[in-house]
DNA sequence: TATTACGTTTCATATCACGAAACACATATA
DNA sequence: TATATGTGTTTCGTGATATGAAACGTAATA
């Protein structure tokens, strides 16, 4: 399109009506061919042979296409890979027990962080991060405690393009501040998110590092600000339980050294 | 290929390139042309694809490819819709604290039992179905649960054509057997697989019903058989948690109706 | 240095995807 | 009841576009 790519035409829309798909829901071969500008023959064409593979449904009473689950079950799989969830879980379950908030397990997905586990808290007020959703790595504990494990020119050629969005007045803005702040956060070993992202929410972040000393994923815990002080008592020992359980979960993934690398 | 379908090529090569990457995880464009019998160039191009719209990533060292996450995202987004795991959790979490045991939630994908959500077992000797996993719904309690509140005939059109595989001696092993499971089911509100599946497990499940009465979804425990006494005292009041949540939540989902219909 | 293996790019060829138009079947409108 | 308008589907002639052999660039190996 903007360059003179050989990409293939016929899957890229494919894969456009797949995602238009996603986010609508029923649609028919009219519909997405107005949504995309195509024709309505080539939309069928397309949408038939989708359906062939299985990753669309025709409702039988309105005719309209819908995505199947074979994205969900794909999408597993892919994530299952590392044994990430099933390994963690343990880890989960005391933190959540113990502190009583919400836990989360996040991996690395380019410059965002992408939640694939959590554990509710049992609070009536309490943080609630949809799992499956990704969000920038610099305005997020998880992001920025798997950043800080990184080596430093990956996140440079990650974030050098990317635009900082300020998502409150604390959200960090631009790539010099987010070196900077990486770089404390590896010497302590965890990372603060204090209403960075939305506000009254704050949450503390540990990664889980493998063999090379990388992270290859987070785990965190995020409450309400105003149930516990910044930096108070309750909240350092919320971290001492988060270090202990990303150390261990580190040391499944091969990583034998301590916290400061 | 086998009739006269008009399908387009290109997007069926390219979705089989996704799903060989699915299930090996880093391969190179050589060793995806040997195994889809493809030149070279062509699954280079199709590569490039998709990578340009965001579903592989090309590790820079080895230059080879991988699925992204982005398939996870989306099929996420495609449970979400009925925002079922969301109203679904507040009963997970009561059942799996009353009982200690494996609680799940599956939906009904074509003629298979598909599980979305679990609370593990606290117990050491558990049950454990990974999420985004189906199973054939006749061999499960959760898919049988789900089929004895879906219309007779669609039952019929979906299992007409499959084969009934017998994975223990006590699986079902036909359409007609299947149906009048299915009757005793409905006329009881819960479906009970004993070591049908899967040789010392057991499992209970009931549908979770929307306006027509129809299943959207089904709720089940699960843990090993030799812990309880099938039918036993104990047993039973494991049923009796189960139909009231069942019934709590499909009255969230618009059933207002009994349990027998 | 030669060799091998890999991902990438090029390019002439004809295949294969394209979309206008016709079709079948609804449901709405006069 | 006849007509109009809306679906999804099928057909088919045209040429744009996907194809794969071959050449290329690069890196690791012998």
């Amino acid at each position: 399109m903007t360059k003179k790519d050989n990409h293939v035409q016929s899957v890229i829309r494919a894969l456009e009506i797949i995602e238009f798909l996603n986010e609508k829901k029923e649609q028919g071969v009219t519909q997405i061919g107005e949504a995309l500008d195509l024709d309505k023959s080539t939309v069928h064409r397309l949408v038939s042979t989708l359906r062939y593979k299985g990753y669309v449904n025709q409702n039988p009473v309105t005719q309209k296409y819908s995505n199947s689950f074979k994205l969900f079950e794909m999408g597993t799989i892919e994530i299952d890979r590392l044994g990430l969830i099933r390994r963690a879980n343990p880890y989960l379950e005391h933190l959540a027990s113990k502190t009583r908030e919400t836990v989360n397990l996040a991996i690395l997905d380019g410059p965002r962080a992408m939640y694939v586990e959590k554990i509710e808290s049992t609070e009536v007020i309490k943080a609630d991060i949809g799992v499956g959703r990704s969000y920038p790595a610099y305005a997020t504990s998880l992001g920025k405690a798997m950043l800080a494990y990184t080596p430093r020119e990956k996140v440079i050629r990650l974030f050098e393009k990317e635009e900082f969005t300020k998502f409150t007045p604390d959200t960090i803005g631009s790539l010099d501040e987010l070196l900077a702040e990486l770089k404390i956060i590896h010497r302590r070993g965890y990372a603060v998110d204090d209403q960075e992202f939305i506000p009254g929410l704050a949450c503390v972040a540990s990664p889980v590092r493998m063999g090379s000393g990388d992270a290859v994923a987070a785990l965190s815990i995020s409450y309400p600000r105003y149930r516990y002080k910044s930096g108070g008592r309750e909240e350092l020992s919320m971290v001492e339980l988060l270090l202990e359980a990303a150390r261990r979960l580190s040391a499944e993934f091969g990583y034998e050294g301590g916290v400061n690398d």
